[in-house]
RNA sequence: GCGGUCGUAGCUUAGCUGGUUAAAGCGCUACCCUGUCACGGUAGAGAUCGUGGGUUCAAAUCCCAUCGGCCGCG
């Protein structure tokens, strides 16, 4: 651990939310930050180069992903994720856990981690009881999925080629131990956001159990002491989903192991997450970075940083970008709409990306509209760009003592 | 001038042995995307079937005329 430190510089005076800096073998990471997700060892549509010019300072890319392609083998010969996509800053790797959530009950489905239902809704009705028609409808559903979950670990069928493949959590701290990206998860179960409360209890329990196999496989591998230069750093995962009560025994739990991080995962219900962020981070222990696994639209972020979490990673800026929504300070537009076809002003006038710098909506509009791909390069430069700088504004407003001002001001604005 | 052929949504076409609200792809108009199955998904608008007659209970479908395009012969 020794290429690792964490240190908090400042805190918010009236919640949970502080500044830091994440020192890593690759470099340092200011706190709270943005991770740029770069699934399959790129960030979609952009060089490495382009995403340091936006300040990024991290990539996470995905172990399922890279274990069936090209093989976690060939990224160790390579000489790791770093060297093999030639990003010299910090990596991540998620465990391939959402994976079991994704390709499973969320397979084909119209299902997201975050649920709009609120707490009234559908999935309180199912807290503590499961209906025995849910049962039977779930046990059908289950033919179609891509991935089945036991005790022991989960059993992909490849999105690829349908093609059979077994992660335990021995086995995704392997693969990550081969991709050897400097900050690693535990192999956990991202679970459904309308999952019953007792199937909810039963993934979590299974996910701390899963945490403890990791991270004693992890020590196995690579013993705290062990000076060289392929440490990595081993994040725990919370879960717990949208249950106030699980939430905080997860991060008992998962806070009690020697992990180096935490991620907080699992589903949430949208209007109640930055809540759940606070439940899970009065308990996980204060010195230690929190992830806040897979979510970063501008009103999140700033509700995660006030509760505590220190870095995100999200694919919606990259994912919208490509399909044509861009972020601005006045909220998203979606820049296919006709009326942008004739407006030569920048996507955001107040940005200095790349994009917004040299060209204009109705430029982008057309590339977008003629699938040129250079219309995808320049909306994830802008949607990158516009969310790794809010966060970094985010950090400057808690050392400079006026987050709440700059939190009312940029999202009275934005959803305006 | 004669013979043939075609004319159905913005575009390209299906339907044409007559019978429910004329179909599709593309385009168009919106919406959606939160540890990427994703340059993807969902929804919607849009045609008085070239025009005018006729036959029929009923015509995009059959008949006549006419206009326009294309091909061949003069």
């Amino acid at each position: 651990m020794s290429g690792f430190k964490f240190s908090i510089v400042k805190k918010l005076k009236s919640a949970l939310g502080r500044a830091g800096v994440l020192n890593t073998p690759h470099g340092k990471i200011e706190t709270p930050a943005f991770v740029v997700v770069g699934t399959k060892a790129t960030v979609k549509a952009l060089t490495p180069e382009q995403v340091s010019s936006l300040e990024a300072e991290v990539v996470l890319a995905n172990t399922y992903h890279l274990y069936l392609q090209p093989g976690a083998e060939i990224v160790r010969k390579a000489g790791g994720l770093g060297k093999f996509m030639n990003w010299t800053g910090p990596t991540m790797t998620d465990s391939g856990g959402f994976q079991a959530f994704s390709l499973g009950a969320a397979f084909g489905q119209k299902v997201s981690k975050i649920s709009k239902e609120g707490p009234g809704g559908y999935s309180s009705i199912l807290q503590n009881t499961r209906i025995p028609n849910e049962t039977r409808r779930e046990k059908a559903e289950e033919a179609g999925r891509l991935a089945r979950i036991d005790d022991d670990g989960v059993t992909f069928k490849s999105h690829i080629d349908g093609s059979e493949h077994r992660f335990t959590p021995e086995s995704s701290i392997k693969i990550q131990k081969d991709l050897g990206a400097d900050i690693i998860f535990a192999f956990d179960e991202c679970t459904s956001p309308h999952a019953s409360y007792a199937y909810q209890k039963e993934a979590m329990d299974r996910t701390h159990r899963w945490a403890q196999r990791s991270l004693s496989s992890h020590l196995a591998v690579s013993p705290p002491s062990e000076p060289n230069g392929t440490e990595q750093a081993l994040f725990g995962i919370v879960q717990g989903g949208r249950f106030e009560d699980l939430r905080r025994e997860s991060a008992k739990i998962i806070g009690g192991m020697d992990f180096d991080g935490f991620g907080i995962g699992g589903s949430f219900d949208k209007e109640d997450m930055h809540n759940a962020v606070g439940w899970v981070n009065k308990i996980l222990p204060e010195e230690k970075p929190r992830h806040l696994l897979g979510i970063g639209e501008p009103a999140d972020l700033f509700g995660g940083v006030e509760n505590g979490a220190d870095l995100f990673d999200c694919v919606a800026p990259t994912r919208m970008a490509r399909n044509g929504t861009l972020y601005t300070n006045d909220g998203k537009i979606n820049i296919l709409n006709s009326a942008f076809r004739t407006d030569f002003s920048p996507i955001d006038e107040n940005c200095g990306c790349y994009a917004c710098k040299n060209f204009t909506r109705a430029y982008v509009a057309h590339l977008f509209r003629a699938r040129e791909m250079l219309g995808a390069t320049l909306g994830s430069i802008h949607n990158l760009y516009f969310i790794v700088n809010l966060v970094k504004k985010i950090r400057q407003s808690i050392l400079d003592g006026n987050f709440s001002e700059f939190k009312e001001k940029f999202l009275g604005r934005y959803y305006k």
